[in-house]
RNA sequence: GCGAGAGUGCCCGAGUGGAUCAAGGGAGCUGCCUGUAACACAGCCGCGCUUCGGCGCACGUAGGUUCGAAUCCUACCUCUCGCA
């Protein structure tokens, strides 16, 4: 079976690999136990709230991120250029960007906070990431040309600093620490642009990362995936370096991006559906053989839906996880109406688990292909 | 039993004779949700008809006054507080 493997402080990565997100530390209304059964190989959180909420001296104290979190796995910090970009595009007033940094100071907040390339690099390094992205400049693609310009001019120019900074960081560790160290991973920006997207992936390749992200909100309009661009920047990266779909998780636009060679996925989607009471479906149970992707092999359940008051099925046939294998579908519709704290768990366990499943059926997919070899990506 | 007060849509609650549909919350329902969302936002939200323009019935119940009543009067029912 061929095997792409991120090797990192705390672990494996086996690719392709889909990390929830637990922005605020934690996954919501999972225990680090739930994560860990279900299958989930790490989790992504955020710098951008980690350093309001609760702080990195706080962060510091609870013995970082991991400890922290009860999560011995690898973790990916997010650099929160996404998260400020997000805050001030809502609210100008919230926030600055300049080639400096990002100034911000969400609502409610009682100081102003501060984030620069350095800063957001040693952040994620003193909380003890696995993976460090760099602070990006984030755009919408409608954005006009001039701020797609800027965006990538200062996106490159954020990621040297940033590979500065964490070569310094490194360099300051105490050698018998013998510990491996975490990757660093860049932003492609470029918005929708194509020739801005080579530009910037050509640049940040020339800096020299372990990894890249296809940076931007990576939906149209009309929240379809933005194939061409996402297809194009990829194959401006050559394939031995992992790539990460940033904020993809909807499970039609993982496959879409897992045949155009990304690897690494994050989003708050499959757990936040799964709080609407939004669950995920195979069509066939992906546990009795190969996994056809060609047809519709997934659906959405809605819990709320009358059809499902008297169901004495799972959610999804088949399925091996603990909410799957204990309660019904009306049960958990019941929980779901009477507003019960536990449907959000048991929900949550439930598309979760979908996501690892759908991981390992799509390196399935891939090993029917590919020739057998074992594949380690090695740090630049 | 006596005295005082109160009964408004699923819940809370404004309204003390008149303009269009009983204000406004909450709950509920629909939609939205992809590197921030148990949030926020948008729509619906008394009942019955409808040729989709409307029509009829609803403010404890039943009568009454009035051109017109949730609003005024009478009786009854229910609840709350106080006294026995």
């Amino acid at each position: 079976m061929s095997d792409r493997i991120l090797r990192l402080p705390h672990g494996e990565l086996h690719l392709p690999v889909f990390l929830p997100d637990a922005t605020l530390g934690v996954v919501r209304a999972v225990d680090a136990l739930d994560v860990e059964q279900v299958g989930t190989q790490g989790l992504v959180m955020n710098v951008f709230h980690l350093m309001q909420k609760p702080g990195s001296s706080t962060i510091h104290a609870l013995g970082n991120l991991h400890a922290m979190a009860g999560w011995n796995r690898p973790i990916i910090t997010d650099s929160g250029g996404f998260q400020a970009y997000s805050l001030i595009r809502q609210n100008p007033r919230a926030g600055r960007i300049s080639d400096q940094g990002i100034r911000f100071k969400p609502e409610g907040a009682e100081r102003e906070f501060q984030l620069s390339p350095e800063k957001s690099v040693q952040l994620q390094m003193s909380y003890g990431a696995d993976v460090v992205i760099c602070l990006d400049d984030c755009t919408h693609v409608e954005d006009p040309p001039e701020e797609q310009r800027l965006s990538v001019d200062r996106t490159i120019k954020w990621a040297r600093r940033c590979k500065d900074e964490f070569t310094r960081q490194l360099r300051q560790r105490k050698r018998s620490v013998v510990e491996e160290r975490p990757l660093l991973f860049a932003v492609v920006q470029g918005g929708g642009h194509l020739d801005l997207r080579r530009e910037c992936a050509e640049a940040l390749l020339e800096i020299g990362f372990d990894g890249y992200g296809y940076g931007g909100w990576p939906l149209d309009g009309a929240g379809h995936l933005l194939e061409e661009m996402l297809r194009f920047t990829r194959s401006v990266i050559p394939a031995e370096f992992p790539m990460h779909a940033l904020g993809v998780g909807q499970p039609e636009n993982v496959l879409a991006c897992f045949r155009m060679g990304y690897e690494i996925f994050d989003s708050a989607l499959p757990t936040r559906d799964a709080r609407v009471g939004r669950l995920y479906v195979w069509a066939t149970d992906p546990g009795s053989g190969p996994v056809m992707f060609e047809n519709k092999w997934w659906s959405y359940l809605y819990i709320d839906d009358d059809k499902h008051i008297k169901s004495n099925n799972p959610i999804s046939p088949g399925c091996d996880c603990l909410t799957c294998t204990r309660y019904s579908i009306g049960y958990l519709r019941h929980l779901h109406k009477c507003g019960d704290m536990l449907f959000f768990r048991l929900a949550t366990i439930h598309n979760l688990r979908f996501m690892v499943q759908l991981m390992q059926a799509l390196r399935a997919s891939r090993d029917a292909v590919d020739t057998p070899s074992n594949d380690v990506l090695t740090a630049v």
